[in-house]
DNA sequence: CTGAAAGCGCTTACAG
DNA sequence: CTGAAAGCGCTTACAG
């Protein structure tokens, strides 16, 4: 396919009128070189349009200069938005980033993650799914893996999108406005996200002392969350519903619209997430902006920090925003 | 980071009692190797937990064993699922598939892809978004480039996506169910599915004598459907609305409901893509269900053959299918 | 500040 | 059917 084979270090020493050993010093900034010689590599080098062959040089330094992000087989908008954020970290740090999806349970999804690890083609792997504990350690011997939702009891959980202290504004909100009969609607236990949405929201209602109807859902899916409102009975009316994304919301909003409820009047929904369409449901949803490509960012920033035992970054912007729209009425933010 | 460095080629030769190069033959299958050494070889690898080293592999061979899938940085759901779907098979065939993320103009994007394969780091290059056609070429001393939605008058567009005959089928069952005023509300130009979409809808009303009100829109954005519905002239109803996607068919949808229009009485909607919230919006979407991770795989499948010099594969089964749902009312499927 | 030389782990003609 | 040897393109002590 190639008809001239691309050039190598030795055609740019040659047409420089070098050694091998002086480009490759100023390629990678190693050595000390007289400014005269760095400048006339450097044009040697541009003017073949040489490219390093990151084989060869991974061969010798015995570094592969790859970094792998795990995402899952259900694809979800928002992993996208964070490889996009890692890839661009990644590039700027000089690794090339390769995606790879597992598919199966937790426990199948781990020991992918362990294979990957152990196989030593990474020089770390980033995961986007959850998996068990075990596949976080970075042990002697294999690449280092650190997860973006983890487990995060096990302190190697990346990023902040599992923090869930917005809710609590949710919650303190509606009670501000008259509401005294919650229920939340959660995501799969496995998520971390989810499973501090469902521990704020415990914490919140025990604490402000309001009345909680349970907690349903437990998928990342609107049926659960359309069962679960129209289970509810008719005396319950006002129920405030704190939905753990913006797909249950859009759910719990059908269950009602399906039994006569009025969305605010009967029922107010959070969701979580800012997707696209939650702008435009009928009513809107007030839900919880995150900004993934940011938290993509900071994890592969605290992945490539741990690689080069440099400070881990520091947190930029917040990455949590809350939108107020319709479905949780005249509801405002607390100043 | 690693304590004991990896097993080689080597260290398996010695083990089994054979020479590097039998390994080799073994491990590639290249060679005739006799069963019972090649039993042997297989065995003294597994036991040591013996990996090919594939910068080393790479840098004989001349062959990188890479392929990289081009994404955009606008993060789509089915993005992600080609991608799966794609990296299913690129696994399979004995590739790694490294994912890059592209910005800015379609001009933009087209340098980049450009770029990406003359660096020859790739063996093979696939576009999820749209570049230019001159980033398709082929030729000699360039990764080719295949584009999984593109400009197909270009004869370079893999997979099915942008096949819009099923649009055909939305406007004849709602002819039938007696609508004869049409409107549709488009993608971006750049996408061929979104062109095509138009172009169907537009030799549609043509051929069947209906009115159009016109192609309105031209965004992957709900916001200018709901305009597009808001300026509807009152006396216009009922009015079919054909939506390039689902987004757009919410949006459509919100305009509706904003100005008491009722849906599907004064007003039908179809979508496109089936996404996940479409189900449980009031009414809930028609729409086209797109298998976008068969896509995924398919068009890398036509990728690895064209590599391969190998026949394309035949498409599989359909990857679409239309989703009757509340939004166009009665209409049925004709048969 | 620069060059000659070794070697990373593999594959592949070539000889037997 | 199997082995000895060369070489892919780079980086890095080492010597000058």
């Amino acid at each position: 396919m190639n008809a001239a084979p691309p050039p190598t270090s030795r055609d740019v020493a040659r047409l420089a009128g070098v050694s091998q050993a002086t480009v490759s010093y100023v390629l990678t900034g190693k050595g000390s070189i007289s400014p005269a010689t760095r400048e006339r590599v450097l044009e040697a080098a541009g003017s073949i349009g040489y490219r390093p062959n990151l084989a060869a040089r991974s061969m010798r330094t015995r570094r592969s200069g790859r970094l792998a992000v795990i995402t899952g087989v259900s694809a979800a908008d928002h992993q996208m938005r964070m490889i996009v954020g890692a890839s661009q970290v990644a590039n700027d740090s000089g690794y090339v980033m390769e995606t790879s999806s597992v598919d199966g349970t937790v426990k199948d999804r781990t020991e992918r993650v362990i294979d990957l690890a152990a196989g030593g083609q990474y020089e770390g792997i980033l995961t986007l799914v959850p998996v068990l504990p075990e596949a976080l350690s970075d042990v002697d011997g294999r690449s280092p893996v650190m997860a973006a939702t983890a487990f995060d009891e096990q302190m190697h959980s990346a990023g902040e999108l599992a923090d869930a202290s917005l809710l609590e504004v949710f919650v303190r909100a509606l009670v501000e406005a008259g509401h005294r009969r919650f229920m939340h609607i959660g995501g799969p236990e496995e998520y971390s996200s989810a499973r501090a949405r469902r521990a704020t929201y415990l914490a919140c209602v025990e604490q402000l002392g309001v009345e909680s109807l349970g907690v349903l859902g437990g998928e990342w899916a609107a049926e659960p969350a359309r069962q679960a409102v129209l289970a509810l009975p008719d005396h319950a009316r006002p129920v405030a519903v704190i939905a753990a994304n913006d797909l249950l919301a859009v759910g719990a909003l059908r269950g009602a619209a399906e039994r006569g409820w009025s969305v605010p009047d009967d029922l107010v929904v959070t969701g979580w997430d800012n997707s696209a369409f939650g702008a435009y449901t009928m009513p809107s949803l007030t839900t919880v902006d995150l900004d993934f490509q940011a938290a993509g960012r900071h994890a592969m920033q605290l992945l490539v920090a741990a690689l080069r035992g440099e400070e881990p970054p520091a947190r930029g912007s917040a990455l949590q925003r809350i939108v107020w729209r319709e479905s949780t009425g005249g509801a405002a933010p607390p100043a």
